[in-house]
DNA sequence: CTATTTTCAATCGTGCGCGATTTAATCGCC
DNA sequence: GGCGATTAAATCGCGCACGATTGAAAATAG
């Protein structure tokens, strides 16, 4: 049994992309001062506002280590505000500030340009983000 | 323009399915003491040993800042060797020690249970290899 | 109602990734 | 041959990822 060239390897070509991608979304993230998974995050925010800690690493599939001094930075930006829940005082709330809320504007052209520089069709993207998630999807099942 | 949420986004399945891929490797690396980039090093070294690491860099897409430390641990594990080249003593030329060698045995079956994992056909994983790199090539291009 | 178990976030340590800089060797030009 | 420019690797610092552990709050069992 020959080793597999890395060029060869379905592993390989999505750690490549995902690299390639972080780099492409880099000089588009650069100007609202967030890194790629900081933009995940207020992503995630900016389409459903109040969610805890747990909500967002369900969400992102990343756990509390990752996500709380992420978090802590986007606090210390003022971008959120990090808050106990009431009712369950082990959850804790993130809520998008004003400036967190209005970034949301400066990134808006964003979904755009990474698109032009996919050099797909937004069918085509469609497609291969399904196909993607499914693999993902068959990899943690 | 409404914001893209995570779930709608070419780029977080790539970057979530990434992470899954490292998760579906993590056990079968294991027992061989291998990080995944190791093994990306590794796999590089056992389709061709002797690459300078400029070499290597260009090939997973990485650089120095990130390999020779890596580079560094493999060879702690005696798994690999570093030495600077006799004819551009910048360069440094990595090469499997006996033990990196033999080590590509223990990792032959990796590949098919990987394969296995991703509920993939051969041709399939071939084709969505094909449109990943393909995909990596335009965004860095 | 107390005790055990479970759940949620935070903390700690290690290993990437990468921008920026440094050091050393080689190349190009004169 | 000498010298500035280029190239290769290493170093430094920061921000993820994640396994493992901790601490506190809530749910469950007895």
């Amino acid at each position: 049994m020959k080793t597999l060239a890395p060029s060869d390897m379905l592993c390989f070509s999505l750690y490549a992309a995902g690299q390639a991608m972080q780099q492409a979304y880099k000089p588009l993230l650069a100007p609202l001062g967030l890194t790629y998974p900081q933009y995940l995050v207020m992503s995630a925010l900016w389409t459903e506002d109040g969610q805890t800690v747990g909500t967002l690493g369900r969400t992102l599939g990343l756990a509390s280590n990752t996500l709380t001094p992420l978090l802590k930075r986007l606090e210390a930006r003022g971008l959120i505000t990090r808050a106990r829940v009431a009712e369950d005082e082990r959850q804790v709330r993130i809520a998008l500030t004003e400036a967190g809320h209005a970034l949301a504007d400066n990134a808006a052209e964003i979904p755009a340009c990474i698109l032009e520089k996919s050099a797909l069709t937004e069918a085509e993207a469609a497609d291969l983000r399904g196909r993607i998630f499914a693999l993902r999807d068959a990899l943690q099942g």
